[in-house]
DNA sequence: ACGAGGTCCTGCGAGC
DNA sequence: TGCTCGCAGGACCTCG
């Protein structure tokens, strides 16, 4: 579930708590995340090495080390990355794919239930060509509507699906393609190069408003999700069409349809404010 | 270029 | 109570 809202709000949480800190004695307890690093390299180039600085891109925490390494996680569904300034409980080692003391007490933990999380460790060639295939931040102050349209202009596909694609555009997942869209009052299934130009300004003004709604909020918690910091997100509770299939649309009254037909991903939205002018 | 569908992974809730 | 089954989800893959 981490998407963008959830990753901003845990590496606000880790900047300060990780930036300036070295690690001591990293462990891996799940190797299965790797991609394209074998533990053996991924633990000696972390050990004793220092973070100088932890940053977001799309649903991507990325550390960046002192020898110029970046250990890239990405949370998936339900990954936690976590410090704790105290030993951990029994419940809360259950779980933990990757460990590291930190100089002095503290202890950086990623815990993922389900390990749809996935680990990289690129040098700075590696980044490059890594953040280089990802989509532009829909949050940065350049990405206008114009900026946003282009991105949509040459596909047929649906706009929900293209809205979530992370190669056309970072860090947007099926909760908030489900909620720009009915924000802005857009058939999810419409194809994204069908839109008309007022239609695409609305999206764009939607889909950076419930991003950075949801940020300040510290994301949604549905079940797994937690911050930086342990707590629960407060996102679910503004949430007006993800997960209330059969409920009443917030806005006419008229009960909201879920289907799984566009890309298999649960969509709700509702037949009635969804109709595309 | 595009869509459909499989794979990974585990917990949970529905149904029998 | 105890079992099986389907679902949750994003990224990546193959196949047609």
């Amino acid at each position: 579930m981490p998407e963008l809202p959830e990753v901003e709000t845990i590496v606000r949480d880790l900047e300060p708590r990780l930036t300036g800190r070295i690690l001591r004695a990293p462990r891996l307890f799940k190797p299965d995340v790797l991609r394209r690093v074998s533990p053996r390299r991924l633990l000696a180039t972390l050990a004793r090495n220092r973070i100088e600085q932890v940053t977001r891109r799309a649903k991507h925490v990325v550390l960046r080390f002192k020898s110029g390494h970046r250990m890239v996680v990405q949370p998936g569904m339900t990954g936690n990355l976590l410090v704790y300034d105290r030993p951990l409980t029994a419940p809360e080692r259950r779980y933990v794919v990757f460990l590291s003391k930190l100089d002095g007490k503290a202890t950086f933990v990623y815990r993922d239930v389900r390990r749809l999380g996935r680990v990289w460790l690129l040098d700075e060639a590696g980044w490059r060509s890594y953040t280089a295939r990802i989509g532009p931040e829909p949050l940065a102050p350049e990405f206008d509507a114009v900026a946003f349209a282009a991105r949509f202009r040459g596909t047929r596909q649906a706009v929900k699906k293209a809205l979530m694609d992370q190669q056309r555009l970072a860090g947007v997942g099926n909760i908030y393609a489900n909620e720009a869209l009915f924000r802005a009052g857009i058939d999810p299934s419409r194809p994204a190069n069908r839109l008309g130009p007022v239609a695409l300004a609305n999206l764009h003004r939607e889909v950076r408003a419930v991003l950075g709604e949801a940020i300040a909020a510290q994301g949604t918690t549905l079940r797994d999700y937690r911050t930086g910091t342990g707590r629960r997100g407060g996102f679910q509770f503004a949430l007006h069409v993800y997960g209330r299939g059969g409920q009443p649309c917030p806005r006419c009254g008229t009960i909201l349809q879920t289907t799984h037909l566009i890309d298999g991903r649960a969509t709700t939205f509702c037949w009635r404010c969804q109709r595309g002018p």
